[in-house]
DNA sequence: ACCCAGGGTCATA
DNA sequence: TATGACCATGGG
């Protein structure tokens, strides 16, 4: 244990003082959680919203034979507003029929972690971030999900290489943090919450509530 | 007008 | 293993 990871449990500390509990995936049940995983994939939150609240408006995630009986051109018009539209439509169908085959959630959720997470990535569409937000969010999986921020976030303060790739990203955090479901979920949210609010918006910020952006001047 | 957003797949070397 | 092209809408 060096001096770099012992940081890592000091800035969940302050992100959570600092911002509260995100009380993560913001969703009204596990398929519009699942369909919000795919429809957020490299876009913006607002948008993908928009496309969850259309398909249960529309009763498209009452059932996932339902959401497979929607003609495409459907489904293209109902999630538009998250862009990849035409690309997300082809995912939607593949995890549909995927967990038709398992019957619905509860059934695929009694796999082990391990295994669920193998069974998830081989959805077409399904990736190492949308199968661990399933696993963590959906599935309540002790597992961190990593992005975009949290290479640049930890890039920056100097913990990780900033070409790290998803796995070693997401062991330096696992090995460190304890295998606790919101936590890890916290940390998710909170990295996420504070690129949105801070590193966004205002670069290089030099009154970042995080002292560990202070310090660096870049976070 | 330009940049990027809570990625993933596929083709190519 | 590691890049690059491609997907598309919407807000700052």
């Amino acid at each position: 244990m060096d001096m770099v990871t012992h940081n890592l449990p000091r800035l969940f500390d302050l992100l959570l003082a600092t911002y509260g509990p995100r009380h993560w995936w913001p969703a009204r049940s596990v398929p519009a959680m699942m369909a919000g995983a795919i429809l957020v994939q490299n876009t913006a939150w607002t948008g993908a919203a928009k496309a969850v609240a259309r398909l249960e408006q529309e009763g498209a995630l009452n059932s996932w034979t339902g959401l497979l009986a929607t003609p495409e051109p459907q489904l293209w018009e109902w999630i538009r507003p998250a862009g990849y539209f035409r690309v997300k439509s082809q995912r939607l169908l593949a995890l549909a029929r995927f967990m038709e085959s398992f019957g619905d959630h509860e059934q695929l959720f009694r796999l082990e972690t391990a295994p669920l997470r193998t069974a998830l990535l081989g959805v077409s569409g399904v990736g190492k971030e949308t199968a661990d937000s399933i696993l963590c969010y959906a599935a309540k999986r002790p597992v961190f999900v990593v992005d975009a921020y949290t290479r640049r976030i930890f890039g920056r303060i100097g913990w990780t290489d900033p070409q790290a790739d998803y796995d070693t990203l997401q062991q330096f955090v696992m090995q460190i943090l304890p295998e606790d479901v919101d936590l890890l979920g916290e940390m998710h949210a909170l990295l996420v919450e504070h690129a949105k609010t801070r590193c966004r918006t205002k670069p290089r910020c030099s009154d970042c509530p995080v002292s560990f952006c202070a310090e660096r001047h870049a976070v």
